[in-house]
DNA sequence: TTTAGGCTTATTGTCGACAATTTCTTTTTA
DNA sequence: TAAAAAGAAATTGTCGACAATAAGCCTAAA
């Protein structure tokens, strides 16, 4: 069910597969964050030659997982906590539209789709209480139906084509495991429902709700975390 | 004032300045929008080989001003109403964000050059009224400068880097020189108002109301347009 | 000892050629 | 005549080599 790549584009060129592989090696950290990135020793990794490798690069670019200047080099991004939360506004204000939009122009059948996949989310977490894991997929699996739902093409290449990636590659990286599993199911089925009544507003003030608190979650913990570092100094 | 590339950066290599001539003619409409790219003529127009073309070509394909298709090409987006309005919806979100943004982020001194440049654009305004085209740069201008000052790198790469070319494309296109221009001024100067109390809330509002109207307009000019030629068909 | 300048090395940008794939044309067959 | 198959032409993808730029190193002067 779940899904890394829910737009579904199959890679046919070589650099399209050392594209994902390299897209999957980065946000797994296999491909450490921050690091420089030496066209030469990945060609050579990967065994093919520059300028394909450099086409891969060209879409790791795109989906913002390297940087790249001029007559310098590529570097993998590194996972900052101010990316992080500058990275949850821009989802707030996407997804809050793509699911107003979902609302309006979502048909029947995948609505029933989507109903029938929170509650095959409710029975594995049901059996498989605790274990964040699934529920994480079980996350990725619900934006990704609400975001191809909006029938917007802008907006699901923004999210799915560029952000999404970013957003798997903090998951991995700071190895977040949420705690807001069980609130986050709840949140999940009220936006269900108002979509189902087809009340955009409603549905975008949810979205932007569940995702606000997700980020407001971890700025406690960042707080958190400075203040007991503060008194260990001590 | 106006600018064309926000960002700033600079074209070193020689990709780059060809990127920036296509882009330039793409959104003028130079190279027509629809129309397959051929490589090898293009590389003999610019003189360069086919290797840096594709470079600028992976660039315009950066800021969905062409498409590509494995082992088929490229083409020049087509404007479509369908597109244009999507486009809309995702500024809508996009900038409304920004605003809100700008309004807990900008520095009084960015406040103060904003509203500066709001009464230079008045002046011109009143001195040239019904001449749109300096409005249009105007609002465009307007439209960086609260970007820019959402201090959110997403928010600003997406939006200046990506989204701001194909909005400026549709407006040569199309031919938008927007009947609103004085009712836009009034739009602005709210945000601006509201920008200057903090009020992050309410900057918003005005912003996602602000682009919603020029959305609705040209929904209303199709409907019209619509209407007339189902009239001069009977 | 530190800083400035020039040299060497390594990396990125660009080029032209070949291979793989697609598309168009022509020929064959029902 | 129409449809399908085979062949030819053109286009895209990939490769290795060269040129231009940046980074590191070493020497020399203050």
């Amino acid at each position: 069910m779940y899904l890394a790549n829910p737009t579904q584009q199959t890679a046919v060129t070589t650099a399209d597969k050392v594209f994902e592989q390299m897209q999957h090696a980065i946000v797994e950290g296999e491909i450490t964050s921050g690091s420089k990135i030496s066209e030469p020793e990945l060609a050579k990794r990967y065994q093919i030659s520059r300028s394909t490798l450099r086409e891969a690069l060209n879409r790791l670019e795109k989906c913002h997982l390297i940087e790249r200047k001029a007559n310098v080099g590529s570097r993998v991004v590194d996972c900052t906590i101010e990316g992080l939360l500058e990275l949850y506004i821009t989802r707030e204000a996407l997804e809050g539209m793509a699911c107003r939009q979902a609302a309006l122009n979502m048909s029947d059948e995948e609505i029933v789709d989507m109903q029938a996949m929170l509650k095959a989310h409710s029975q594995t977490q049901e059996l498989k209480d605790g274990v964040a894991y699934y529920q994480e997929e079980g996350d990725l699996d619900f934006h990704y139906k609400v975001i191809l739902g909006s029938h917007n093409k802008q907006l699901i290449d923004l999210i799915c084509g560029q952000l999404y990636h970013l957003v798997r590659m903090y998951r991995c990286q700071f190895g977040m495991n949420s705690p807001r599993a069980s609130r986050a199911f709840n949140e999940h089925s009220q936006i269900i429902q108002a979509i189902c009544d087809r009340d955009g507003e409603l549905a975008e003030i949810l979205m932007r709700r569940h995702i606000a608190a997700s980020r407001k979650n971890i700025e406690n913990k960042i707080a958190e975390q400075n203040l007991t570092e503060l008194i260990n100094r001590k």
